[in-house]
DNA sequence: CCCTCACTAGGTACATCGTACGTAGAAGTG
DNA sequence: CACTTCTACGTACGATGTACCTAGTGAGGG
């Protein structure tokens, strides 16, 4: 369609429209008015998507099989998908979506907001263990995941730290807790090859080659505890740092 | 070389031997010593695939393309990576063998000594953008890569923790630094599409549905810096979360 | 009212990916 | 020497994302 739109049709208020089509698909409207109505929406996309990946894992929530599941062609939806990407963005808010945040209502405690919040978060990473590799990927900028950022803004209020700072703040969390989810599910993942595995570190430090990584594993205790425990321990400090005032000394 | 030559072959040494093939590439060994001398090793293959996914993105590192570089078959590669998780792996420690560990020698000082290895890795990253993705996802476990651990290890060594701890703080910085890296990244990319995302979240914030959000931008001050700033900023928080003791209260 | 055309649904086709499998030959061991 | 065990590589298969094309539908302007 190489047939030029003419600048006419008053852009959509404040939205610059560069040439052709956004790449944010949250700048596409779901629904333009003409023609038949779809016969899905966002919504449902992403919750078959979310219900692939969550059983089969990412790779499974193929554009196929993801169309599949809504009884629809393959090509169907890139009417709503253009591109791989933004079936992702979808997911990634939908999942943005599960919070209550109500329950979560900021109570004034602030460290204690953030706990909680951190623990639903985690709770949420490993209901769909796909995600916090894509939440660290990807900006997330759908309403839920901006609902999700005002809300932290929310919580974080009572801190004193100005509005960006407190935005650096959520990075930091967020990243924290999606680390820690990964690492959660290597861990799983590797449980098999555990056995290889110690056998192979043991081995790299009898070596001799490592000799503070030998020291530490004589006076390690596997263990440790509980693993939300650990969880915890650096979840704590991480608030700490998040919270800390912008220039200590 | 610990490596006894086991006096029967059923079973190498004290290696877990499960069933067929070890599942990390490290328990491999690179040579067996029969057969023809092979034409690669594992740095070349490594190296080819870097420069690849520097150019042209990790993406374009496929098994076809990396074979090519080196001038062999594409189903040859195979014989020194039985999968295409090896090879990234092997990508990986070669990109954790670029630090000059003799030039980030413990000074005693803790902090200092982090701050340095943090902002090496940073420029590690900077230099191969592929790489923070998979050091989130993977562990990291070749030569290389225990190489960093143990310095780790050696460096933190003053700050009276003990090992376990020290590995959490490793986790920790590890982490922080990707996602800095990976943030970075995107923001880059994303510099094309700024004008439209600054509409859209400007649209957004005057919905009223995010008022704290709203309040955040409307007293942002977007350079705040150069990015170096930032990052330093929030590298001494992560630092003294990493390193604070384990039960503060 | 009906015409019109933006929109939807879906099929076909292609390049590219990882990799299973089989064959041919070379280097080390007995 | 023969035998074993490795390397090298071509062919082939299933799966993926998606460009392009054909129909058909239903709301808007005349």
């Amino acid at each position: 369609m190489p047939s030029s739109k003419p600048p006419n049709h008053s852009s959509s208020g404040g939205a610059p429209q560069p040439g052709e089509a956004p790449e944010l698909i949250w700048l596409r409207p779901e629904r333009t008015g003409r023609g038949p109505r779809p016969a899905h929406s966002r919504t449902s996309i992403a919750a078959a998507a979310i219900e692939i990946a969550d059983a089969e894992g990412l790779d499974a929530a193929s554009m196929r099989r993801v169309a599949a599941a809504l009884g629809a062609g393959t090509m169907s939806l890139y009417n709503y998908v253009p591109k791989k990407e933004h079936l992702l963005d979808l997911m990634l808010d939908a999942v943005a979506g599960e919070y209550d945040f109500t329950a979560l209502a900021p109570t004034g405690d602030c460290r204690a907001d953030l706990r909680r919040l951190a623990h639903e978060q985690l709770a949420t990473l490993r209901r769909h263990p796909w995600a916090a590799a894509l939440v660290i990927a990807r900006p997330g900028l759908g309403p839920n995941a901006l609902r999700y950022t005002d809300h932290f803004l929310a919580v974080t209020e009572p801190s004193g730290l100005d509005g960006a700072a407190r935005l650096e703040a959520l990075a930091l969390l967020n990243g924290f807790v999606c680390q820690y989810a990964q690492y959660e599910r290597t861990a799983a993942a590797g449980a098999k090859w555990q056995a290889e595995l110690a056998g192979y570190l043991g081995r790299a430090a009898m070596s001799g080659q490592y000799p503070h990584l030998a020291a530490a594993f004589a006076t390690a205790t596997p263990p440790s505890g509980d693993p939300d425990t650990v969880f915890d321990r650096s979840l704590d400090r991480v608030i700490t740092a998040a919270l800390a005032p912008v220039t200590p000394p």
